[in-house]
DNA sequence: AGCGGCGATACCGCACGGATATCGATCGTG
DNA sequence: CACGATCGATATCCGTGCGGTATCGCCGCT
C-alpha cells in the first residue's frame, strides 16, 4: 500500500521507486500483484503517462487512511510506554494563544495532570498529526480545519474582523461586508500555501505565516480577514473593522475517537470548563 | 499486527497460533520481533499466563483500528470497481423499519440513484461494518450505538416506552418512571448479548432478537424499554406505557468520514429531508 | 528513422517467515 | 517432594517471496 500511494502520488514509477529507495522493476511487479489480488485495475498506463482509475483514486484515499492508522498504532504504543507518559497537543502557530495558555494553566492545576508538549504546526496540519498518532489532542478552527473523523468539543466562537493598515481611509468604519473587503483592489487578500506547498493562483501576495501577513498589511500591500481574538497581537500600525457576514470561527478541541487516555479526557474536560 | 491482536485476544500463544493457522514458535518469534521493533514490552508472560501491559492494550485498540482500515481500503476499492456500483446500507434488524422504507423510496426517486443493498445486522455491529468497509452507510441509534469516529446526521428523536404483556396491572398507567420499571421484579429486563457473544450476569432472560423478546413479554416473563416507533410492530397481546425519563433515542444516519461517494452523499441528503 | 524515456519482463540471490524438535520454567497432584 | 503436564522460548532447517540487475518493447518527439 505504501508503494501504491507513492506511485499514485508521483504518477511515475521511476520517481516513486526513488522515493521508496528501491528499484523500479520490483515496484512495477508489486503494483501488478496488488491489482491481481484486488481483481481491480488501479492505474491506466500508457507508455507515456500513468493515470489513476476511479478505483485507484478510492484506494489512494483509503490507503492513506490505513497507513496513517498503522503509523498511529506504532506511535501511540511507543508513547504509551514512554516515560514520562506526557500528552502532545497540536495547534496552529499563532492562533488561539490566550485560549491555549489558559488551558495549559488550568490543566496543570488539575490533579493527575501529566506533561503537555505543545506542537506548533502549519495550517491544516493538525488533522494529520492526530490521525497518524504524532499528536494526542489538537486545537482546530472551524471552518478552516476539517474535523471529519475526529471527536471534537466546541470551545469558543468568535466573529471575524478585517485587518487594515492603520492609516487606511476605511479604518474607522464601524463594520464592513465580505463583498466590500473582496473588492478592495488596493489591498488584495493574501494567498496561503495549500497542502502540497504550492500556492493558488490569484492577485494577492503569497504569505507563509502571520508575521509575514501583518508586515504586508502594515506596508499597505494586503488586508486579511482573521478571528477577532487576533486583535490582541496587533501592533498599533494596524486597524481592525468587524465583518459581520464573514463566517464565524469556532475553536474546537479535537482528539482521536479511539483515544482512551485519561490525560486527553482531562484536557478536554478542562477545556470545556474554561 | 494480526498476530498480535490474536494473541492479545486469546491471551494464549497456542490458541492464537491455532486461530492463525500456524505453529506456535513462529508466532512467539513474531511477537518478540514486534516488541523489539517498537522497543516496548507488550505482554507480560509468566510461564503460566499471558497478560497485556499498558502499552499492549493501547496497541490492541490501535491495531484493531488499523487492520479495519486496511480491510476497508481493500473492500472499498473492490466495490468501487464492481459493476454495478451499488451502495450498502447497514441497519439493526427490526429497528427503524418505517424510516428505512421511506428513505429507500425517496432515494430511489432521486436522479442518479444507484442500487441500495440493505444489510441487516445485530446490535452494535453496524459501526464495525462501516469501519471495515463492508457497508457504506448505516442507520444507528444513539445512545445505544457509538458514533465515535463516524460522520453522522440526526434524523429523528423519539421517546421510549416500556412494553408489557397486555393484561398486566400497570398496562393502563399514563406513564412510568425508569425506577418503577427496573423494580418490576415479576417482569425483569432481558439481557442482550455483548460483542463477544456472551451474556452479562443478571436476573433477566437472555434474548437474541426482537421476536424472542416480544414472545417473552407476551408470555409475561419480561418487559422491555424500546423506542416508541416499535409500537407499530406490536401485536395486540402487548401494551405500552411511556417512560418520560428514559433517555431519548436519536436515529442517525452515519458514514465513514473518508467517503467521497456521490451515492452516500445523496442518501444522506435524502434522509435529512424526510 | 533514430533516440530517449518509461514501464514490463526475465532471471538471480538472499533474507525472512514458517515448520519441527526440544528445552526450561512453573504449577498442580498423588 | 517428585513427577507429569502445560506453555512459552530456543535452535535449526527449509522454501518462498521480495528486491536487485540486465534487458526488452513500446511510444513519442525531432
Amino acid at each position: 500500500m505504501r508503494y501504491f500511494v507513492a506511485v499514485a502520488e508521483e504518477l511515475h514509477f521511476g520517481r516513486a521507486a526513488q522515493r521508496l529507495a528501491m528499484a523500479q522493476p520490483p515496484l512495477s511487479r508489486a503494483i501488478q500483484q496488488l491489482e491481481r489480488r484486488l481483481g481491480v485495475v488501479l492505474l491506466h498506463r500508457t507508455a507515456r503517462a500513468v493515470a489513476l482509475t476511479e478505483a485507484g483514486s478510492v484506494l489512494l484515499r483509503e490507503a492513506r487512511a490505513a497507513l496513517d492508522a498503522v503509523e498511529a498504532a506504532e506511535r501511540r504504543t511507543r508513547r504509551a510506554a514512554a516515560e514520562p507518559p506526557g500528552v502532545v497537543l497540536a495547534t496552529k502557530a499563532g492562533a488561539s494563544s490566550e485560549l491555549l495558555s489558559k488551558l495549559l494553566d488550568a490543566y496543570a492545576a488539575e490533579p493527575g495532570a501529566v506533561a503537555v508538549e505543545v506542537m506548533l504546526c502549519g495550517p491544516g496540519e493538525q488533522e494529520r498529526l492526530l490521525r497518524d498518532g504524532r499528536a494526542d489532542v489538537a486545537l482546530l478552527q472551524r471552518p478552516f480545519d476539517t474535523t471529519a473523523g475526529l471527536d471534537t468539543e466546541d470551545l469558543h466562537t468568535e466573529q471575524q474582523v478585517v485587518v487594515l493598515p492603520a492609516g487606511h481611509p476605511l479604518a474607522n468604519r464601524p463594520h464592513m461586508s465580505m463583498a466590500e473587503v473582496t473588492t478592495l483592489t488596493d489591498l488584495p487578500l493574501p494567498r496561503w500555501p495549500r497542502r502540497g506547498g504550492g500556492y493558488p493562483d490569484g492577485p494577492g501576495p503569497q504569505v507563509r505565516d502571520h508575521t509575514q501577513l501583518f508586515q504586508l498589511i502594515a506596508l499597505g500591500r494586503a488586508c486579511a480577514i482573521v478571528p477577532e481574538s487576533l486583535r490582541a497581537h496587533l501592533r498599533d500600525d494596524h486597524a481592525t473593522v468587524p465583518v459581520p457576514d464573514a463566517p464565524a470561527v469556532t475553536t474546537v478541541i479535537a482528539w482521536s475517537p479511539h483515544s482512551r487516555s485519561q490525560a486527553v479526557a482531562d484536557l478536554v474536560r478542562t477545556a470545556t470548563r474554561l
